[in-house]
DNA sequence: AAGGCCTACAACCGCATCCGT
DNA sequence: GACGGATGCGGTTGTAGGCCT
């Protein structure tokens, strides 16, 4: 964002009718959450506003905290060997945005989401790749469907909590995941 | 210089999933 | 097992600022 306020819809919406603030943070409620957390730990978002003395939805804290305000969170543009690596996992893993951030120390997966549909989607799509299926675009889609299927014939199939069909346990996914990083299934 | 268009990204929303009772 | 609240995830929106004409 060129500014850390640029959504400046504050107060409409549900926000509203329920007395809370939306829209960008100001520089006072992000002392506020982050001064909390450090003192009381992450967690407990639903009443960490009211605690906090802030007039958002626990939602709201929870994205802001994780988004920007964590120490972890790394500013700045990705690199290349980023980039690269943001690919790899998404031919993989399709759109898990958090499983590929976790993948990407600091990285957060709104950054990756928003950073896979400004940049690599459209460089992707301008190489003539579907970004969804990581396959030259083919004019017959069903044809481009098999052959999706021929050059990854068994997909792991990884459900909305991590786990997967061929890594039952978070032990196996994470080798897993280092060994297409290190280019092992590549 | 002005206005329209485009890009980047923070933030919101709805739904899925988890977890305690 | 059913239920309800809390949390997490992914899709989408809205706007500031840059670019183009």
């Amino acid at each position: 964002m060129r500014s850390l306020s640029s959504r400046g819809v504050a107060g409409g919406g549900k926000g509203a009718e329920t007395g809370l603030k939306r829209g960008p943070w100001s520089v006072g409620e992000d002392e506020l959450l982050r001064e909390y957390i450090e003192r009381e730990g992450e967690g407990g978002w639903r009443t960490l506003p009211k605690k906090a003395g802030l007039l958002r939805c626990g939602k709201s804290c929870r994205l802001r905290w994780m988004n920007y305000l964590r120490p972890s969170v790394k500013r700045g543009r990705i690199s290349e060997d980023e980039e690269d690596l943001i690919l790899r996992l998404h031919r993989l893993l399709g759109n898990r945005w958090s499983l590929i951030a976790g993948r990407i120390p600091g990285r957060t997966d709104n950054e990756i989401k928003n950073y896979w549909n400004t940049h690599l989607s459209r460089k992707l799509i301008s190489q003539g790749i579907d970004p969804k299926t990581h396959q030259p675009f083919d004019p017959n889609p069903s044809i481009n469907q098999n052959q999706s299927l021929i050059n990854n014939p068994n997909p792991p199939i990884i459900h909305h909590n991590g786990d997967e069909d061929c890594c039952n346990d978070e032990e196996s996914l994470s080798s897993f995941l280092n060994s297409l990083i290190n280019d092992e299934m590549l």
